[in-house]
DNA sequence: CAACTGACGATAG
DNA sequence: CCTATCGCCAGTT
């Protein structure tokens, strides 16, 4: 199930780093998916407690809009040590999360 | 049950 | 660089 195996991804993003959307899709097992995943995340952040936070687009911006979670997904992740630049994207190649030896 | 929506991504032009 | 379009599917109406 592709709900699940999202849900489950998204638990493992480490502390400090960020995933995709394209991302979490691709390793859920659709690559086009990345927008379901955006939804999941919606509706199961509450329910599962996940760190939706950690999630961005492929380009390194936060996708909310200002005044709706973008200020304050902002404030988690730089809480987290992730430093944002002066057009507001982040260092992907510094915080993209990896997973190697992780059982997806 | 059908239609619509959505924090996206890749591609084409 | 930009806009348009398709793909994908859970949740809401």
């Amino acid at each position: 199930m592709f709900y699940k195996n999202v849900i489950k991804i998204i638990k493992q993003i480490p502390f400090g780093k960020v995933a995709t959307y394209g991302q979490i899709a691709l390793y859920a097992g659709n690559h086009r998916a990345s927008r379901q995943v955006a939804f999941i995340l919606n509706s199961s952040s509450k329910k599962e407690n996940l760190p939706w936070f950690r999630i961005i687009n492929s380009k390194g911006f936060i996708s909310l809009k200002p005044g709706s979670g973008y200020e304050i997904q902002k404030n988690l992740l730089e809480n987290e040590g992730i430093i944002f630049n002066k057009d507001n994207s982040l260092d992907l190649s510094k915080y993209l999360w990896r997973p190697e030896k992780n059982n997806i």
